[in-house]
DNA sequence: GCGGGCTGAGACGTCCGATGTATGCCGCCA
DNA sequence: TGGCGGCATACATCGGACGTCTCAGCCCGC
């Protein structure tokens, strides 16, 4: 194995060990590349690694900390992944979606808050009936966000977020919506929303899939 | 922006665009890195990092090729990501792998060939009734793997099998087995097969719920 | 005494050039 | 014709030098 792999196997092994805690700092780059036996240069490689997929944060002048680990954030890293497929993987992510959307939904319904959902509320009342579709994109992911937050599992929550990535949204919203696309999603928002309040698991699932089914219709007739 | 970072957005760019396609190889890193005006030094960091999350490939003494950025391939960074997590976050992936399994399980049942079925039916024979803890443990992975592919979508597998990592398993199976585990585990599969036969999905997706959430029991029995 | 600006040390960012090593190809030889 | 060896190529690794950014502590003025 490259030395660079074994840098960022042992940096790895370390955080998992505990060795390196959530936050914490590492030795300067000169002196650990020193400890693991390798260049300043080859260290560079496996730190930078370790950072995309947002393990460590690097701050110039600085040091080279590991990030909290939240899932939220090394779950980030999946919408790169989605973002480099096309057409037909993009069916799949969806189908994905639309398992775990309603999932999320219906256990929404159960915890989340009634501040969050006035907040939701609100959120679609400021919008309108006839908002512009950037607006309305903007207000569909927020609105997602906001449910799947409300779902408690923090996990769940930054997956379905990378799975929701611009890819899968420009594509969905791409070209002249057909029909009543506006309509149809504010129509659905409501409804979820009020399935929401009337803490009705199954309703707000059945809401989700539907909404999530519909948004699938529409990527099919881009392809 | 750093160099090495807009270099990785340029490579990821140009994967995006078309202009490198799948398998394609990139020009050798002097060319590359003159063409998108850095060091060598400084492209290699880009590279590594491409390569750690499986978009590129390099090769020593032959060169640097762009992967079949295959979903599989690609969410096979996931385990990375869930092996740095702890107790209580595990308890998270396992809760959204209990939503993604059953359905999997489900759109198995019906589109699982009869080929697969009777591999998956020698392989739980092939085990016998009182395996050891380390064949059990193989044999899962193979029967949800085996599974899971037979849904069709190969981004809820690659998924699955991220979820399904050696973090959450070695949790799981980690100490004394209390009580009948390995038996239980291998009565459930050998139902979740008998559902598939029957091409029965509701049932399918029932065991499937029952299985994962008596490994549920376990992962908390260990916290 | 207190606050702000400045300065210097420390750490990452970038680059250069050299050398090691694995791979693939092509020509030589049996 | 087939296998073997050597050469060209491309990545792997290294060491060092210099730039740039941050932070903290000192100094000065209010």
């Amino acid at each position: 194995m490259a030395v660079t792999d074994e840098a960022i196997e042992k940096i790895k092994g370390m955080i998992v060990s505990g060795a390196l805690r959530p936050g914490a700092r590492l030795p300067k780059e000169s002196e650990l590349a020193a400890e693991l036996g390798l260049s300043r240069n080859s260290l560079r490689e496996a730190v930078r690694a370790l950072s995309l997929i947002r393990v460590l944060d690097v701050r110039q002048g600085d040091g080279t900390y590991v990030t909290s680990l939240d899932p939220q954030l090394l779950l980030g890293a999946l919408s790169f992944v989605v973002d480099l497929h096309r057409d037909d993987t993009l069916l799949e992510f969806l189908a994905v979606r639309r398992i775990l959307e309603p999932a999320a939904t219906a256990a929404a319904a159960t915890r989340i808050s009634d501040e969050q959902l006035d907040a939701l509320a609100r959120q679609l009342d400021e919008l309108g009936d006839e908002p512009s579709v950037e607006d309305l994109v903007a207000a569909d992911l927020d609105f997602h966000r906001g449910i799947v937050r409300g779902s408690g599992n923090s996990v769940l929550c930054s997956l379905l977020e990378g799975l929701s990535g611009p890819a899968t949204r420009d594509r969905v919203w791409r070209g002249p919506t057909r029909e009543d696309a506006v309509g149809r999603t504010l129509r659905e928002h409501r409804a979820i929303l009020a399935a929401l309040r009337d803490r009705d698991a199954e309703a707000a699932r059945a809401w989700a899939t539907v909404h999530i089914a519909s948004m699938e219709q529409r990527l099919r007739a881009t392809l």
